[in-house]
DNA sequence: TCGCTTTCGCTACGAGTCGTAGCGTAACTG
DNA sequence: CAGTTACGCTACGACTCGTAGCGAAAGCGA
């Protein structure tokens, strides 16, 4: 069973790394019920639609869930930590498509995002959570592991595939490498968030063509 | 008593144009402080600084500015709103120093609004009060009339200035003009936000000249 | 100066949420 | 089977919410 305790050991890692704060499973008493979590979290979604961050209660996803309160405090320290892993997994859904060209994937994975951002869980879940991270560092931390880190491989992918066509050319230094990727990350990211939540206009594809043409052009104009 | 219906309406636009929920003042009766307006602002703002935004409370408030709860419940409807007026003055002290070029004043204006970000009481109340809004269309519209407008006419002064310089092509459509000065808004804004608030990375000097390079050469290259 | 009107501070209230503790039971391991 | 952990349930004190009622204060018009 050793291999088992291994995997054990390395889901308990992953999930810290990943979203729950789950302990190591023990390897003795009662396994956590994993239809729980499901549901759990299938039902703190359901909340944000209809109550959005500041109605929800603990008491209430329980209940929805059909669970116990004291079940959920079990897993989860507080609303925050439970919101960031509920939508965590709406965000892993993203992906990156080939279209066959830079400018065609940044419109592809801009639209989904738009789109993420259409569903009223994501909206108000991803603001509270950023929100109350301004005074809570852990949470802080968790969000950028469990969302933020993990979307920057849209980024990473798309500027591979452009070196690869051609379009792009041969990074030279990692670090200014690095620094490049952040900040079409921040740009794309904030603009979209930016105009769907804050000016609350459409992320339609006409927007998306010209958010585009000024990134791209500008990212020719500044790399070259 | 069908004017006074016509007055109450009239005053009730006006303040949803501008920033409290105040009524027409009355002409006679007891007239509302203003020291206390001003008290429970700062009040607010200090609160948000010490506790946060979940952990803020009205009550908690009214005793830090020195008056009753029930008086802070009479010109604000709830926390939102509250704290929605208590961050537009901070906004509000933007400005747009005319620095020669166009590069150069947004590079002004963008660390201002960095060093904005940096104070606490900003960073937790702009992302909260965005979540809020999400499920609450009339704070939607409080907010972009009391803050966003507002602080779109940075983006069109400089605008405005640097096609006085020649850096710009004078505006043909009107329409055209709104919609890159709309587009422009959401990519500034929404970068700055996103990398202070979200990356949780530093809006340095280094960062913004990259950001203004990549923005202006998709400007030029987009609008040539 | 005297009413009239509105705001003020204060107290109190029911309703609701929070996070935790205790209990007996269920589930899995060796 | 014994040992260990998770579960559902109930109950709890502490807190916040938003409102109501009261008497006093502050300004306005006659």
């Amino acid at each position: 069973m050793k291999w088992l305790t291994a995997i054990f050991l390395l889901a308990g890692m992953v999930a810290s790394m990943r979203s729950h704060p789950r302990r190591a499973p023990a390897r003795t008493g009662r396994p956590r019920s994993a239809e729980a979590d499901a549901a759990i979290l299938g039902a703190t979604r359901a909340a944000l639609v209809e109550l959005g961050w500041s109605r929800l209660t603990l008491g209430d996803v329980a209940t929805r869930a059909g669970v116990a309160k004291t079940t959920v405090y079990r897993r989860w320290s507080g609303k925050s930590e439970l919101v960031v892993d509920a939508v965590a997994e709406l965000f892993d859904e993203l992906e990156l498509p080939d279209r066959g060209s830079l400018a065609a994937d940044i419109e592809g994975v801009v639209l989904q995002f738009a789109a993420l951002l259409e569903r009223p869980e994501a909206r108000t879940a991803l603001m509270a959570v950023v929100a109350e991270s301004t005074t809570d560092v852990p949470l802080r931390e968790r969000i950028r592991v469990s969302i933020v880190d993990r979307q920057k491989r849209l980024v990473l992918e798309g500027r591979a595939r452009a070196r690869a066509r051609g379009e792009l050319p041969v990074e030279t230094d990692p670090v200014t490498a690095a620094r490049a990727a952040d900040l079409i990350f921040d740009m794309i990211a904030g603009a979209v968030v930016h105009r769907a939540l804050v000016s609350c206009e459409p992320v339609d594809r006409h927007w998306v063509g010209r958010f585009t043409a000024v990134l791209l052009g500008g990212l020719g104009a500044a790399e070259s």
